[in-house]
Parts: C-alpha cells; sequence; structure tokens
RNA sequence: GCCGACAUAGCUCAGUUGGCUAGAGCAGCUGAUUUGUAAUCAGCAGGCCCGGGGUUCAAAUCCUCGUGUCGGCACCA
C-alpha cells in the first residue's frame, strides 16, 4: 500500500508539503492508525465541504477539525438543512470520491488570501486568529479550502464515511456570537471498522440510561410537573434506597454524623456566603412575610449552622458532618439530560472542618474511601489535582499548603493524578474525580475541594492549644457526586443489570402453578429477613411466559418453584446470563443471596 | 439561553396531497386454561392526537405562541 503522509520530526506532513519542502520520513500509510485516521478524517472534513458547496453554493465555511470521536465542519448557508439532508450529501460525496480528485496544495499571503475569500465572512473570521504571513490553500476539483493540513493525495481514498450529526454550534465557540450549522461525521480506513463503529454506537444507545430506566421503571419525568426534576418510581426507590442505607453505614464506619440543614435559607445567608452574588442566576427565590428566601443549591451554609451551634477546641477536630442533601439548581434547558443534569438532586455532600496540618491526611481518608466504592462498582477512575487560578481568594499561604497537602496526599498513596493548572476553584483547589464506565466512556462525579473562603466568610473558629481563635478549613467533598447522576451513570455502565447488592429486586420467583404460591410467599418472607427483595410471578400466564417477563426485568436471579421443590426443600435457580438452570437447597440458597447482598465494602 | 428536529392510548409506534367513527402490538381488565424454564386462547376497555390562539366548509395533519423531549453548542459553584 502506498503511503498517504510520512512523519518528520513527530510531525505529521502530507505527501504533497514533503515534496514542496524536500523532505522524507517514515511512511504512513491509509489504516486505522491514530495518525492515519486523523489525515483521512480531516480530508473526509473537506469532502464534506466541498459537496455543502456544490449542493448550497451560498455556504460559508469556518473551521472543520477532526476530534475524538471523528471530524466536524461549521459553515453558514441560507438554506435549512435538516437531518434528512446528511444522506443526500454523504452520496455528494461519494459521488465526488469517485472522480479521485487529486488534493493539491499552494501558498498565498494573508492579504491574496483575504482578496481571495472576501466574499465568505467565516474564512475572513478564520484568517483573524491565523498569525502567519502565508496562508496554504488545499484544492480538490473545483473546491478550494484554506487549511494547514495534512491531507490525503486523493479524495478516492475516501471510502468508509457515515455523516451523523447535525447541530448548532457558535461560531468560535462563543455564544456571544452568530449559530453556525455544523455536521459530525466519522471516517475509517476500512468497511469492517466502520460497521464495528457503529455497532458500537448502537450498544451505547441500548445502555441509555433514560430508556433503561424507563423500561424498568426506576424513574420518570412528566411535562405538567416541570423540566429536570425527577420523579422516583418505586423500582428507583428500591434501588435507591439500597444505595442510600450502603453509604451511610460506611459514612458512619468513616467517622462522619449524620446532620441536615432547612431546604430554604433567608438570602441573607446567601449573601453573606457570596451565593447570592455569584450564583444567584442558577437559585430559587421565594418571599414570604416581606423576607427573601433562597433553596439551598449547596448544603454547605447548612452544615455551617451546624459548626456553629457550639463552640469547638482544637481537639475536636476533625468534625466530619454529611448529608443526603437535595439541592435545586436552575440549569438551562438546554443542559437538561436525563438523570445527568437535572434541577433537582441530592448529593451525597460532606463537609470536614479540621486544622491546615490536617489536611492531608483528611484528603487520604477521602480519597481511601473513593477507591473504595468505586472499585466495588467495577469503575476504573483518575483524579485531577486543580490549583489556583487568576482570581482567587484568601491567604497565599494557606493556598500554597493546601495544594501541597493534595499533591502529597496523591503522591504518598502512589495515586495516579494529573494537574490543571488554575483550573481550582477561586475559593480552594481541589480534586476531581472521573470515573470511566464499561465502556470507556468518562463521568465527571465526586469531588473534593478546600475552601478558605466560607470559613472566613462566616467567621468560623475553633479554640488552639492556647486559647487563641483559630479559622478552620472546610473540606468539601462528594463521592458519588449526586445520586441522581451516578444511578444514571450505574444504569448504563451495568446496562441495567445492577449487581445483587443494588439491584430493584433480587429474586424473580416462579410458582409452576396455582398449588405453589402459598409457598413461594415463604420463600419471599425468608428473603425479606435477610434483607432481600423479591417478586412473585404468579398471574394467570404460562410459565414461560412469567419467566420471560421475569427475564426480561433484569432481576439478577430467577428462581422456579413447583412440587419437586417444595417435596425435596430445594430452590431452582436460573441464571440469567446462560439461561442454565440448577438446583441448590433452599438453606444454601438464602445463604448465597445473603453472601451476595453484603459482599459490599466500602 | 442558542441552532435544528420531534410530541398520537400506560409503553413502542402507524395514520396518504387537510376529508368519514384516529389504528396496531405490548401492558391492563374479564373469562377459559394450571402450565417445569424466553410470548396459551378468546373477549373487553383504553385517546381534549402536548396546551393556547389562528387559517379553512373541514385540522392529528397548515400557521403562530407556549410547554416538554431529543441532537449539538454554550453553561456546569
Amino acid at each position: 500500500m502506498s503511503a498517504i503522509a510520512i512523519k518528520y520530526n513527530d510531525e505529521i506532513v502530507d505527501l504533497v508539503t514533503a515534496e514542496q519542502r524536500g523532505i522524507e520520513g517514515e511512511e504512513i500509510v491509509l489504516d486505522n492508525s491514530p495518525e492515519s485516521l486523523d489525515v483521512l478524517r480531516h480530508s473526509t472534513a473537506h469532502l464534506m465541504a466541498q459537496a455543502i458547496k456544490s449542493l448550497y453554493p451560498d455556504a460559508e465555511f469556518y473551521v472543520g477539525p477532526t476530534v475524538k470521536e471523528g471530524f466536524y465542519y461549521d459553515f453558514k448557508t441560507a438554506s435549512e438543512i435538516g437531518e434528512g439532508d446528511l444522506k443526500k450529501i454523504e452520496k455528494q460525496m461519494l459521488s465526488f470520491a469517485k472522480k479521485k480528485y487529486k488534493i493539491e496544495k499552494y501558498e498565498i499571503s494573508m492579504d491574496e488570501a483575504k482578496e481571495k475569500f472576501k466574499d465568505d465572512h467565516l474564512k475572513l473570521a478564520v484568517m483573524e486568529r491565523i498569525k502567519d504571513d502565508t496562508i496554504s490553500i488545499y484544492k480538490q476539483g473545483e473546491f478550494e479550502d484554506l487549511c494547514r493540513g495534512p491531507h490525503l493525495p486523493s479524495i478516492g481514498l475516501i471510502r468508509y464515511f457515515k455523516l451523523t450529526k447535525i447541530a448548532g454550534a457558535y461560531l468560535g465557540g462563543d455564544s456571544k456570537n452568530e449559530m453556525l450549522t455544523r455536521i459530525y461525521g466519522i471516517a475509517f480506513a476500512d468497511k469492517e471498522s466502520l460497521k464495528n463503529h457503529m455497532t458500537m454506537l448502537a450498544e451505547a444507545a441500548k445502555r441509555d440510561h433514560r430508556k433503561i430506566g424507563n423500561e424498568m421503571k426506576l424513574f420518570t419525568f412528566r411535562e405538567e410537573v416541570g423540566a429536570g426534576f425527577p420523579i422516583w418510581l418505586p423500582a428507583g426507590g428500591r434501588l435507591r434506597a439500597r444505595l442510600e442505607g450502603l453509604l451511610f453505614k460506611a459514612h458512619r464506619k468513616h467517622g462522619y454524623q449524620p446532620v441536615r440543614g432547612p431546604e430554604m435559607l433567608r438570602a441573607d445567608l446567601w449573601k453573606t456566603s457570596g451565593h447570592y452574588q455569584n450564583y444567584g442566576e442558577n437559585m430559587y427565590f421565594t418571599q414570604i412575610d416581606d423576607i427573601e428566601f433562597g433553596v439551598k443549591p449547596m448544603n454547605c451554609v447548612g452544615h455551617i449552622k451546624v459548626y456553629e451551634d457550639e463552640l469547638h477546641s482544637y481537639r475536636d477536630l476533625p468534625i466530619k458532618y454529611f448529608e443526603y442533601g437535595v439541592v435545586h439548581r436552575h440549569e438551562m434547558t438546554g443542559a437538561l439530560h436525563g438523570l445527568f443534569r437535572v434541577r433537582e438532586f441530592t448529593q451525597d455532600d460532606a463537609h470536614i472542618f479540621c486544622t491546615v496540618d490536617q489536611i492531608e491526611e483528611q484528603i487520604i481518608e477521602v480519597v481511601d474511601f473513593v477507591d473504595k466504592i468505586m472499585t466495588t462498582f467495577d469503575f476504573k477512575y483518575n483524579m485531577t489535582i486543580s490549583t489556583k487560578p487568576e482570581k482567587a481568594v484568601g491567604d497565599a499561604l494557606v493556598w500554597e499548603k493546601s495544594e501541597a497537602a493534595l499533591i502529597s496526599a496523591m503522591e504518598k498513596n502512589n495515586l495516579p493524578y494529573t494537574i490543571d493548572e488554575g483550573g481550582g476553584a477561586f475559593y480552594g483547589p481541589k480534586i476531581d474525580i472521573k470515573i470511566l464506565d464499561a465502556i470507556g466512556r468518562e463521568w465527571q462525579c465526586g469531588t473534593i475541594q478546600l475552601d478558605n473562603n466560607l470559613p472566613e466568610r462566616f467567621g468560623l473558629e475553633y479554640n488552639g492549644e492556647n486559647n487563641e481563635k483559630i479559622q478552620p478549613v472546610m473540606i468539601h467533598r462528594a463521592i458519588l457526586g449526586s445520586f441522581e447522576r451516578f444511578i444514571g451513570i450505574l444504569t448504563e455502565h451495568y446496562a441495567g443489570e445492577f449487581p445483587m447488592f443494588i439491584a430493584p429486586t433480587q429474586v424473580a420467583i416462579v410458582p409452576v402453578a396455582e398449588t405453589h404460591k402459598e409457598y413461594a410467599k415463604l420463600l419471599s418472607d425468608k428473603l425479606i429477613d435477610i434483607n432481600a427483595d423479591s417478586e412473585i410471578y404468579a398471574k394467570n400466564d404460562s410459565l414461560n411466559k412469567r419467566i420471560r417477563v421475569a427475564e426480561k426485568t433484569r432481576v439478577p436471579m430467577i428462581v422456579v418453584i413447583g412440587d419437586e421443590e417444595i417435596e425435596n426443600k430445594t430452590i431452582s435457580v436460573r441464571d440469567r446470563r446462560t439461561r442454565e438452570q440448577y438446583t441448590i437447597s433452599e438453606e444454601e440458597f438464602l445463604k448465597l443471596i445473603q453472601t451476595k447482598i453484603n459482599e459490599v465494602n466500602f
């Protein structure tokens, strides 16, 4: 196979450029390597632009880069383009590709380029961002586009691609600018890979928590209730209660005290905390008896009031409060997305009040807690430390100590982490926990944030060894982030097949005939005694039908009860995945369930 | 919030260029059947076609304003 580009000093250079510059290097052939795909997809973006230009001659083009999942091109045309037009554009692309136009390249000066594209205000906008004096132009057939490259030698090499999405996007990614049309696409070197990719997308769609949540009756949303306000259905309620229960126990073991602050607090407090000024747009307010109240968007203030309830000695620290705190945030309509982004959600929120010297050990403990939970759910995760941003408040020395403590906590425990320089909150540095689900997608959930701002604003203090007043450090931390989002992620991670310890129903009991119902009920009661939920499928349907229904509900375990089982005190267990059956004694069965429920240890 | 698409029974979806009483499957209810590991049969019931306003002899269908959902963008203390 002939080369499509070369690698020269770690730079991918296309053949036409290599020839112009008279350089040689390692050959890159057309395959599915990252380098090769990058060139291929970039050229596919140009091919798409060429097709769009021929179908919509007034189209003006902004930028068309490759991204993680393919490529896109932003453009503008007077005609309305919808999803249905993608096929048409694809067809035009194929017909151009068949003509096997060579992709040529030449350079002109910036002034010439501005003259050449003077009717295309988007291209002019692109050039505004380029500092060089010369501009390279890539040409295929009649179509010309200014571009840095690299590109394929010919568009004839582009065969296996698909346009996937059409959407709006702001010029330059700035919401103050005009909205352009963006079309996303994907391309591969061979047919098989494209097919696999499309299959993978379909797999991901099957796992969509909104779809599974509906099928399994976990939660719902209703127009008349309002956007972004989830309704938890019985099955979801059971799942959530299990998660809450497990986590409650774990918090107690880790030395946290359960507390609870009010849902609404006087607006004056939000002024003291700074939320009124900085976050007010996202808050819900109400006025009663001439007093303004704000519904809490966070739980910190409530916990501060708990702290203020008594005087504290350095001997009491660290003090750890936790709460399943319900918060309301007025997220923008377009941001709402199933359980991932809602307007009312419950955080597994905790605040640790400690001395500066205790930061490190506290961080280590929290990180350890996080690790236990993530491991239990088979999540891989990574952590990012975000450091002091430009706009920051608080003592420089405390900032320094805090950041050092975070890094040292990671180093001492040999935990991998990355640093986001300047990415911290204005009040302190933080660690974000990003989890990777079963199909490799990344989610931001938990966060550990140091805060010197709120203790300062509320004048928090404790008595030191010499009876002096010292300001404590506050650590905000959430491990799941919110129950809503975390359950959404779990749903997609497990594709709805939850492990026994959080499944909404642990066991489906299917009595063979009417006469076995009574025994089924007895078994169900025994399961309740060991904290397992079961459901009896005793409807007047065929056995096959009831097993089918039970399978579809994704219950981890199905047992069938008939004459044989009752007589021998055994249980016939059906494995959902393999569809295989085995028989064990009732005693063994109950023990098995109990073990599976208790195999969690956060 | 912005660009675009969509909204019909509890769920998944049909419904022609505006034209008769808006259909199907699943779920539900009533019967018959009492079942040994992925759909037994028959019958019944179920809809302000998302909401308001308009165009028209006539609107689920066309226009308009809302609301909600979806795909992106922007946002994400």
